[in-house]
DNA sequence: ACATAAATATGTTATACAACAAGTAGCTTT
DNA sequence: AAAGCTACTTGTTGTATAACATATTTATGT
């Protein structure tokens, strides 16, 4: 299932920043002893749909997917994970083995915390409990409109709206316009439900309109409000 | 916001169950004091699209669509209630204003609980805390599985996959055929994220192959496994 | 009982998008 | 440098489904 791991010493205190925060210095204590780091290198797979959910993770460095198989071999990507954010738990607490695939974007480092010392710790400090529930309850939402999104935008509203999430999510780089993350144009084309000719055909058509810019593999967003407008208009 | 509004005796050993199960007498009590019951009727708004979430929820008898407003006039409805399930607690849990609007189907009886006084119970008692996060948990796999159907399934599969949804939601009547919900055609369309026109024309569809019988509204389900076919394939 | 509105039904047209095909550019490997 | 591979690109065609139009049937109110 996985292919490196090794312990290292990680500052927890600044990057396990959210949990860590609710937790008294016993509890972080317990979280430290069971806590391991793993890496993965690009592409590398973290966990597989029909796993058996073990750990959360937290991730620490990297970029991470969460993407789901679906019919007559077409993938959709579900969700994705920036540093010092959770995952890996919805499938515990539901009870269920996951129903996504993760995989690393980029090279990323990974803290794996068992989910059974997770649960001890929820029994044990009800402000650890409502982290969950506002975390689910705000990943709820969030998966309820993308359904709206996706199902009713056109395929330029769908785009936009992809490009405009990977800068709020990961940024952009020192000029200021040029997105951080790459994705191949299958990646983008999966995480906006479109073939892989639609995204790049739309990219085209975004650089001709001056929204955007493509300096070989770098996206560069020309023009934001426009692309919001594209994105609001569906 | 709302119409009606009367207090009644109710059971809440029986009808609270879920909930009720975790909680002890005192608490119980806390419950009982403060709860409040509303009937709708037929349509009857609930709660609406950008409303302060005040009260979680608990469907005692009816049915309630949770339901989003899209783009151009589309509406998607998200979740089906059934009674003795609880819902509109996600927005205030994420700290948000309500994303989706819900509205009963059938004349509804509604138990409306303050969620600060959920949120006081949660701190006192993990275990409902742990109710919450494995409820969040479940509809979050749900929705994520919505989304790859909603998107990728064609119109035939949508449509099969809803009245299987329903039949497994709400049952069957006597006969062991009938679907013991109806739904306007206007409504499937908006479950089944497909216009009124096509849902009717596919509803047609499926009653020459025999799949299901239309009885003025009432709709029999014929041959279930080849609507779960139909549904598998897409 | 009648009028009017709403829901259901069916046919026709328009179009967004997938599917397919064929080619090019940018790498790695030998 | 040639060969091969993979990601990217562009054009063409086919099709699913929305949009529109118009009956017809069923509710609803006065």
């Amino acid at each position: 299932m996985v292919k490196q791991q090794r312990k290292e010493e990680i500052d927890f205190s600044s990057s396990l920043a959210e949990v860590w925060r609710v937790l008294n210095e016993n509890e972080r204590d317990i979280l430290r002893k069971h806590s391991t780091i793993r890496t993965f290198k690009r592409n590398g797979l973290i966990y597989y749909q029909g796993d058996e959910p073990k750990d959360m993770m937290c991730l620490l460095k990297g970029k991470v997917k969460i993407y789901k198989d679906g019919i007559g071999g077409r993938t959709q990507i579900i969700r994705m994970i920036k540093p010092i954010q959770y995952f890996g738990y919805r499938a515990f607490f539901a009870h269920e083995n996951y129903l996504t695939n993760a995989s690393a974007f980029e090279p990323s480092t990974i803290c794996m915390i068992p989910l059974n010392i997770v649960t001890d710790l929820i029994y044990g400090n009800p402000n650890l409990a409502m982290f969950f529930i506002r975390q689910l309850s705000t990943d709820l939402g969030i998966s309820d409109e993308r359904t709206i999104n996706l199902t009713q935008k056109h395929i330029r509203g769908r785009l936009a709206e992809s490009l405009l999430f990977l800068k709020d999510s990961y940024g952009l780089e020192a000029d200021g316009a040029t997105l951080s993350i790459y994705l191949s144009r299958e990646d983008l084309a999966n995480l906006s439900n479109m073939t892989t000719s639609n995204a790049i055909r739309t990219l085209t058509t975004f650089a001709n309109e001056h929204v955007i810019a493509m300096d070989g593999k770098k996206i560069r967003i020309i023009n934001e409000e426009r692309l919001k407008q594209i994105s609001r208009l569906g």
